[in-house]
DNA sequence: CATTCTTTTTGACAAAGTCCAAATCTCAGC
DNA sequence: GCTGAGATTTGGACTTTGTCAAAAAGAATG
């Protein structure tokens, strides 16, 4: 993230200390959840709220700045590298979480043969697997 | 699901009637969430404990019998059409699900173009729209 | 049919997130 | 710079989804 006050401006936020820190806190630790982005702030800036956090998070996430994905048992995750479409590579064993880039092309880089109606704007892919750290630990 | 007292034998799961009532319930209610089922088990049987469903579900999705499916927003659904890798469609305003074939081709359908050492299992596609029936709600 | 091992039940607990009202802050306008 | 209207932040209660643990009940082997 470039300039997070400029950005929020460009959105017609307010700009607020708990906005900017959120939103470099996001960039500064992508993939990490609500918890985990709180108690970066907390170092940052001392103190937030919980709620604050959530609040900030939802309002950048419906403005397109951040974008959240919420793979199988995990809290939900943010990340500020958005609109190139990239997808995600999850470990089973620890969560650690990477981006790919989207494995057949364009964006949309998919498109479902029968999709019974539906308008589809968006197609998420997870891959899941094992990464190199934990197929180690259950080799040994 | 054929005959579920067969399944639950070839995989070596005591027969209960808790078991067979969840698993007619997940094959005649696909994408239903835990507490549905629960609830249609106890129109067929009566009473059933919550974590009874719980239990059951687990040691099913373990055994690979049926599959458990976790969109965003959503509490986890299950199916126990298994093993063809379909793939889904979700309605982001009413949450609807269907099932779509692998738009790609052979499973796994996809493959990520740099694992960064992940050794990848499955790709989890999830295709995100609205129905028609919402689409006329909207437009209306 | 009795014993052993597994399931089921009940109730407490935990994580992730939302709702609401009161207090505080931002920023446009003067 | 102030001021005031409107938005944001805070704290606390609450909801949903799911797990943990121990006691009671049930399945299946001999």
């Amino acid at each position: 993230m470039r300039d997070p006050e400029a950005t929020l401006r460009q959105h017609d936020l307010p700009v607020t200390a708990q906005r900017l820190a959120v939103l470099r806190a996001v960039s500064q630790h992508p993939h990490a959840t609500a918890d985990d982005l709180a108690e970066s702030v907390r170092v940052e800036l001392g103190k937030i709220s919980r709620q604050s956090v959530y609040n900030v998070l939802n309002v950048l996430t419906d403005k397109g700045i951040i974008r959240r994905i919420q793979p199988a048992d995990s809290a939900a995750l943010y990340e500020d590298r958005i609109g190139d479409n990239h997808h995600h590579l999850v470990c089973r064993s620890c969560g650690k979480t990477e981006d790919v880039c989207c494995a057949v092309g364009e964006a949309p880089c998919l498109k479902a043969h029968s999709h019974h109606g539906f308008k589809i704007d968006e197609a998420e892919v997870i891959y899941w697997g094992t990464c190199p750290t934990c197929q180690k630990k259950k080799r040994s």
